[in-house]
DNA sequence: AAATTAGCCCTTTTT
DNA sequence: GGGCTAATTT
């Protein structure tokens, strides 16, 4: 009882012992999140509520993973009963168990086969209707599940008996509306948590309501400043209603910023207050010492800006050149107080990556390039599986087919799912248990993109970064029409790109570098640019503005002249 | 049927 | 500028 709330501040304290009726802990950058809800759980068991009786239910892999990572040490059996994941995981296992054990979960690649069937063959007409018709059941509009199109589209997943990944959600929420084993089933559940709520879709909501109905106990943790999937039909009313919502709902703050520095904390602040919707509250640093300024760089065009980056980097790892080829010589290595994982580089779309990397690759500074290489990859292993395909002995065939799935992904909550796929198809005709077993792992999509252990520079967009925490950040392309982006108009438009900006700007601990070029190549042509309107929104006290330009001396000349 | 050319549009992205 | 696709040529 005392180790649950041992090094946990009041707030979070208050977080894990408030455990009954709604509860919505707003959460901002560095204050603890995650341990907060581990320790709830631990807490939740404490008091008697059993493991298969709270559900914690998350956005991606990667943080139903870590959750599970942490807090499987502290229990029996090695939390076994205990749901931790992604909604469609949660989903998928009611489908499994209740609805049709052998359907078959269908990728992007064929949802865009059948939409081509359906419509005049285009690929871009097909994009666009699967698109309609995913935006239907992510908005969960009921009333337009009667269009014909869409009612074609389920007529096809019926008789193939498949289902795509937005049924995961949608046929096991009706399952659970409709079907009195399931809902005993799941009736034993006492405790949801829902991790992020504030980028939770319609659907999701409606999913959750449908869960809550049987339990009576959710906890939403989430901080709406740092919604930034809205885009994609994440709605923040859900988080804003939260109180109206769930009747007797408290809420709680987690104010302690453990992660940044006093003046990224102060600063960041100071620049998402100029949000309108949002929720006021406090954020502060733990953290006392007098830090470092932001730094706002000004260079001459994109490849000074990738070289100051790999520059700044450098500086502080002691070392010169090409470090793949030292690694006898320890002596920048040894002395640096840095590993290349405590540095991130971040922007805001991914065709700024090509030029950054090249220059990682010149300097030979080892990086990762965090993007979605899954898509990729699984053909790969498609192609490779296919050639296991005629060897005789089937269960052999399958065991060297689920190694080489599964060996690439190489995570631990997989072998159970693994083995679990084993036990299932070992009766099936090797091909229908090859479309089955890769239909599952697209789920694990992009569990993969980011790899703490690798001691190498991280490279990503700022929407990839959100979790993440680094000593030094640098954001690139801090100009008007990449942050915010150019498409971005309305003040809605605005808000989301501030937050945006705001995550990117919390990830660093302690430097943070905002790196502005006076030109840039957009679409092939170059263009001359504009600093952030966000540069404007920070508080100079918080800021060292640099302008390192090849054109710097020749336009100071004329300058001083005109003086005499 | 393969090879070439002309036209198009350009975010962010999980499951 | 370049990746993708549809249209046109060979």
């Amino acid at each position: 009882m005392l180790s649950i709330l041992d090094g946990l501040n009041d707030n979070q304290k208050e977080a894990v012992t408030h455990i009954k009726g709604p509860l919505l802990i707003i959460a901002g950058p560095g204050t603890g999140k995650t341990l907060t809800i581990i320790r709830r759980i631990l807490y939740l068991i404490h008091t008697g509520i059993k493991l298969h009786e709270i559900v914690g239910l998350t956005f991606t892999n990667r943080a139903g993973q870590e959750m599970r990572e942490r807090i499987d040490p502290y229990l029996e059996k090695n939390g076994e009963g205990l749901f931790l994941g992604t909604f469609h995981m949660f989903g998928l296992n009611i489908l499994r168990k209740y609805y049709n054990r052998d359907f078959r979960l269908i990728e992007r690649k064929e949802q865009i086969e059948i939409l081509r069937s359906l419509t005049d063959g285009t690929l871009k007409k097909a994009q666009e209707q699967l698109n309609y018709i995913s935006k239907i059941k992510n908005l969960y509009e009921t009333s337009s599940m009667k269009d014909s199109i869409f009612l074609k589209y389920e007529e096809i997943l019926k008789n193939k008996n498949a289902l795509d990944i937005d049924d995961l959600i949608i046929k096991a929420m009706e399952l659970i509306r409709t079907c009195d084993k399931v809902r005993t089933d799941i009736s034993r559940l006492r405790h949801i948590l829902i991790d992020e709520y504030q980028d939770i879709n319609p659907l999701q909501y409606e999913f959750i309501r449908s869960l809550y109905s049987l339990t009576e106990n959710i906890c939403a943790v989430g901080d709406l400043d740092q919604a930034i999937y809205t885009f994609r039909g994440a709605d923040i009313e859900h988080f804003l209603n939260f109180e109206k919502d769930f009747k007797g709902a408290k809420t709680l703050f987690l104010k302690d910023n453990y992660r940044s520095s006093k003046v990224i904390v102060h600063a960041s602040q100071f620049l998402i207050k100029h949000n309108k919707k949002r929720v006021e509250h406090p954020l502060e640093p733990i953290s006392l010492e007098c830090s470092n300024k932001i730094r706002v760089i000004t260079v001459n065009n994109e490849y000074e800006e990738a070289k100051i980056v790999v520059k700044e980097i450098e500086n502080r790892m002691g070392a010169t050149t090409h470090y793949s080829l030292a690694q006898n010589d320890f002596r920048g290595l040894w002395d640096s107080n840095y590993r290349f994982s405590d540095f991130a580089v971040l922007f805001r779309t991914n065709n700024q990556a090509d030029i950054i990397r090249d220059a990682f690759i010149d300097s030979g500074i080892p990086y990762q390039l965090i993007k979605d290489v899954f898509y990729e990859e699984i053909n790969e292993i498609e192609d490779r599986l296919k050639t296991y395909i005629n060897e005789p002995d089937r269960e052999k065939t399958l065991s060297h087919i689920l190694d080489y799935a599964f060996g690439v992904t190489a995570k631990e909550e997989l072998l159970g799912i693994k083995r679990n796929l084993f036990l299932a198809y070992r009766n099936f005709p090797v091909e229908i248990a090859l479309k089955k077993i890769l239909d599952e792992l697209y789920l694990f999509k992009s569990a993969d993109a980011f790899n703490i252990n690798v001691n190498a520079v991280s490279l990503m967009t700022i929407h990839m970064s959100k979790g993440l925490e680094f000593k030094v950040v640098f954001i690139t392309g801090f100009e008007e029409g990449l942050i915010p982006y150019s498409l971005a108009r309305g003040e809605k438009d605005i808000e989301e790109e501030r937050r945006l900006f705001y995550v990117g700007m919390t990830r660093a601990k302690d430097e943070l570098f905002l790196l502005c070029s006076e030109k840039r190549h957009i679409h092939g042509t170059e263009k001359e640019t504009k600093k952030s309107r966000f540069f404007y929104e920070i508080p100079e006290k918080f800021l060292e503005s640099t302008y390192i330009s090849k054109k710097d001396k020749q336009k100071k000349k004329p300058k001083q002249q005109s003086l005499f």
